[in-house]
Parts: structure tokens; sequence; C-alpha cells
DNA sequence: CCTTGAACCTGCGGGC
DNA sequence: TGCCCGCAGGTTCAAG
């Protein structure tokens, strides 16, 4: 479900929920996710206080003060909510986070492609689910000569290839479609072919549309929390996403005759686009 | 190394 | 109403 910036939003929203706080204890209603979940979880966290929350690429992490960081994936379908005392875990509701304030944060996953992991801090840069990840969209280190050079001599698509995290993290097929529509490029562009002013185009649009669904997330939601206790704002609209056979804004060709926004497959992922106005 | 496609799993909406 | 199909915002793995 989420990309960078519905992940940037729960991280946010659990900040103020979980910052100092101390994890009495997690308990698991069943073996793992896409992956077991850590041997000896609970013992591991329990007792240990919260020093702070931050997000690497899509994932969660939840830095504790014994030297161990609670990293969470939300894959497809992960939600995380925010619960009060006397809370009965549902269907689907994998992993509870207990709280010394009697509050709980509860990891929902009905596809289980989501992941928890218990990695040490040092050991961090190096873990198999770091070690490949590019850099971060929103930092400097991802600029247009960095991602032209990421891209030369690549044979996919440039849609398939900004949806590669180590090309650049952060970025998903929501956010893809909606980035090449900005930057007026067509997702079957060769990724190669992506150069110069285009990967400057392109790396300003990923930034444009990442910060904005970013910034919609903190606007529309109280303590970036919804009415039911969910974390996270998952409810954008979007410009092409979704949209086959709309006109995409300011489009003055005849919708009758144009099919408007169209809906194609790389990947085996959807890709939306406009044909007039991205090539 | 690169590229592609399948696999993982449940739920939902549309068509019949 | 029920059944079947395709589709869903991610990542990893195997095969070519």
């Amino acid at each position: 479900m989420p990309e960078l910036p519905e992940v940037e939003t729960v991280c946010r929203g659990l900040e103020p929920v979980m910052m100092g706080q101390v994890i009495t204890r997690i308990d698991t209603h069943r073996a793992g996710l896409r992956v077991p979940f850590p041997e000896a979880l609970s013992e591991n966290v329990a007792g240990a206080r919260v020093l702070r929350i931050a997000r690497r690429a899509k994932y969660i992490l939840i830095h504790l003060n014994n030297g161990m960081v609670l990293v969470i994936h939300l894959g497809m379908s992960g939600r995380m909510t925010v619960e009060e005392a006397g809370f009965k875990p549902a269907r689907h509701d994998h992993m509870v986070i207990h709280l010394k304030d009697k509050r709980m944060v509860a990891f929902n996953d009905a596809r289980r492609f989501g992941v928890v992991d218990l990695v040490e801090e040092g050991a961090m840069e190096s873990h198999a689910l770091f070690r490949h990840l590019g850099p971060e969209p929103l930092s400097n280190e991802f600029s247009g000569p960095a991602l032209a050079a990421k891209l030369k001599g690549k044979k996919t698509s440039v849609k398939v290839a900004i949806m590669d995290q180590r090309v650049v993290v952060g970025v998903g097929n929501i956010y893809a479609s909606e980035a090449l529509f900005l930057s007026g490029i067509s997702p079957k562009r060769l990724a190669g072919q992506v150069q110069g002013e285009r990967a400057e185009a392109l790396v300003r649009a990923i930034r444009k549309v990442l910060q904005k669904a970013i910034r919609a997330g903190g606007s529309s939601l109280r303590d970036y929390r919804q009415a039911d206790g969910e974390l996270g704002y998952f409810q954008h609209q979007f410009t092409v996403y979704n949209r086959e056979g709309q006109a995409c804004p300011g489009c003055t060709c005849d919708i009758a005759k144009t099919k408007g926004i169209l809906r194609i497959t790389q990947g085996g992922r959807s890709s939306f686009y406009c044909p007039r106005k991205q090539k």
C-alpha cells in the first residue's frame, strides 16, 4: 500500500505516541509475515525506551535505548493503529507493541507482505535489507547527474527503473506514474535515454510529488491520525494514477477521440500516462 | 552483471 | 446470491 509519503506520515504519527515511551512487550499472533518474526522479539525489546522514530526508504525505524532498532516494512497492505487499554486484536493484527502507558501500537497486514526485524544499530548499513538501497529522493544525494549515471545504459523502461530501490528509494507504482506525468516523460522511454535535462526534470518531479503528498498528510490529519486511530494518510487525489480514460488536467484534446489517460502494464504493474503530454 | 517474470497472500469489485 | 476473474500502493528469487 504505502510508498515513501505514506510511510513518512506513519512515522510522524508514531512519534508522539512512542517517543520516550518504554516498550513493555510485543505480542505476535503468527510466526511471521514475508519472513519470520525475529527470534525472542519481545524479550529483546522489553524494558527498552524509544529514542527516536526515523524512516529509510519505505522502512520505519524505531530506535531503542538498548542499541537495537525495530524495523517495520508495511508491504502492500500494512497499517499501523494506535489502540487504548483493553484493545483486543482483530483479524490480521499480527503484531501488537505494548507501551508503558498502557497504549498499544498494532500492525495489521492482510496480505502479509510486510516485514518486521530487529537490527543492531551498528549493523544497519550492512544489513541485507538496507545494503543495496539507493539514495533518499529528498536528500541532496539525489540529483540529476546522479540519476542519469544510475540510468545510463539501462535497457528497461524509465518507469520500471525509478521503482527499482537501488536507483532511488521510496518511489512506488503510484508516484512513479505521477512523477513521469509531471516531468513530461513517457513511462515507456528507455531508462538509458533519460539523461541531462530530462534527468534533472525527473528528479524535480519525483521530489515535488513526494513532498506534496507528505504535506497533504500533515495538513489533513490531526497528529497524523485518522479518526479510527489509523496512522498515515492513504486517500490522496492523483493526477493520472487510476484515471484510465479520463482527461488529464488542462488537457485540450477531445476525449472521445483520444481515449484520454492510458493504462499499460510494465513489469507486471499498471502505468498510467498521457501519450500527448509525455514523450 | 542485467532483465524479466513469477511468487508470496488476502480482499475487493465487476461481470455473468 | 454466488462464483470466477482480474486487480491491488512491494520485494525477492529463479531463470534466461
